[in-house]
RNA sequence: GCCCAGGUAGCUCAGUUGGUAGAGCAGAGGACUGAAAAUCCUCGUGUCGGCGGUUCGAUUCCGUCCCUGGGCA
């Protein structure tokens, strides 16, 4: 059976994020379908749930046509939301985010905030942190939107799409040691005048500037930093998103994990598991 | 050789008007309901350069020695 990939990385979302998000090239992507590459402007706003809607579509599509998603990248929030879905709260709302943002600039405006949310909603107040600002904003919009708590929306865990997870695993010295090299490479590759061209179709506020690399990146265009600070401060920044990553990837179910240190033997023992399931 | 400035957590440093010390980063663990490569939470005993002295008590004051910068010769 035929497989066509689809992305779930955040970043390799956008048009023009080639060499600091480790897009697949043309020829790649070439060889057979892929899926939800290069499908925003960095001035778009596109998130999980915009990512969900779509990748279900997508895949479904693919579903249709008697073929399998091979679904590849590292936001496994978006994978939650492709494989889970998403509950069908009120979606973002600009205004009232700036709204909301501006009583956060306020003195003690973060405690405020959460003092309000832990009013209208004590389950969130306690789970999410004063200082968590993304997460306080985004309770206190559903709760203006829809008069409902956002913990009152359930998750429906027992409806997650089938799906055969291949997690990767390797010793953490050699990860080290390959995401160091991996940073340099990026920015020996020309990092910098990507993002110098892409800064000058979009402002540095548009979201993926603020990514791992990208940020860096930009902020030696603006001649904030020079380029050995910025591969220093890109290096740490990504062996600390791997890092989360694998806290993630610990407690999502159903993982089969491989060996990554032999390619040769990975991409084998992942062939074996999917027969497996394909037979 | 002399004069300054330093020697405090793996790194960069703060601090203690004398009561054995704390931030950021790193590291470890964790969270994750429309910004998610984002945003957060938890975890810090280290001969406070060595040795003496003063003191009830010194990392803090005094002496001396060692080391690192910089300056003068």
């Amino acid at each position: 059976m035929d497989g066509e990939v689809v992305n779930y990385d955040s970043v390799q979302i956008y048009r023009g994020f080639d060499l600091g998000s480790a897009k697949p090239s043309r020829e790649q992507r070439a060889l057979v379908p892929h899926h939800l590459f290069d499908i925003a402007d960095a001035t778009d706003e596109f998130n999980a749930a915009d990512y969900g809607r779509l990748a279900r579509e997508v895949c479904a599509g693919i579903d249709a046509r008697g073929k399998r998603a091979i679904l590849a990248g590292g936001t496994f929030f978006y994978l939650r939301a492709l494989l889970n879905g998403l509950p069908e709260m009120p979606g973002r709302d600009e205004a009232l985010r700036a709204r909301i943002r501006a009583i956060a600039a306020k003195p003690r405006g973060a405690m405020r905030l959460h003092r309000w949310l832990s009013k209208i909603d004590p389950r969130s107040g306690r789970k999410i942190a004063l200082a968590d600002r993304h997460r306080v904003e985004r309770a206190l919009e559903v709760w203006i939107r829809s008069g409902r708590p956002i913990s009152s929306w359930e998750p429906e865990e027992s409806n997650e799409w089938p799906a055969l997870k291949l997690g990767l695993t390797i010793d953490r010295q050699r990860l080290g040691t390959i995401l160091d090299a991996r940073v340099e490479a990026m920015f020996r590759g020309g990092l910098i005048e990507e993002t110098r061209a892409l800064l000058e179709r979009f402002p540095v506020t548009a979201r993926p500037f603020g990514t791992i690399g990208y940020k860096e990146a930009a902020a030696v265009v603006r001649g904030e930093m020079n380029e050995s600070e910025a591969i220093a401060e890109t290096r740490r920044r990504t062996r600390a998103y791997a890092k989360r990553q694998r806290t993630w990837l610990r407690t999502e179910r159903n993982v089969q994990w491989l060996d990554a240190s032999d390619p040769d033997q990975t991409f084998e023992a992942a062939l074996q598991l999917i027969k497996g399931i394909t037979a």
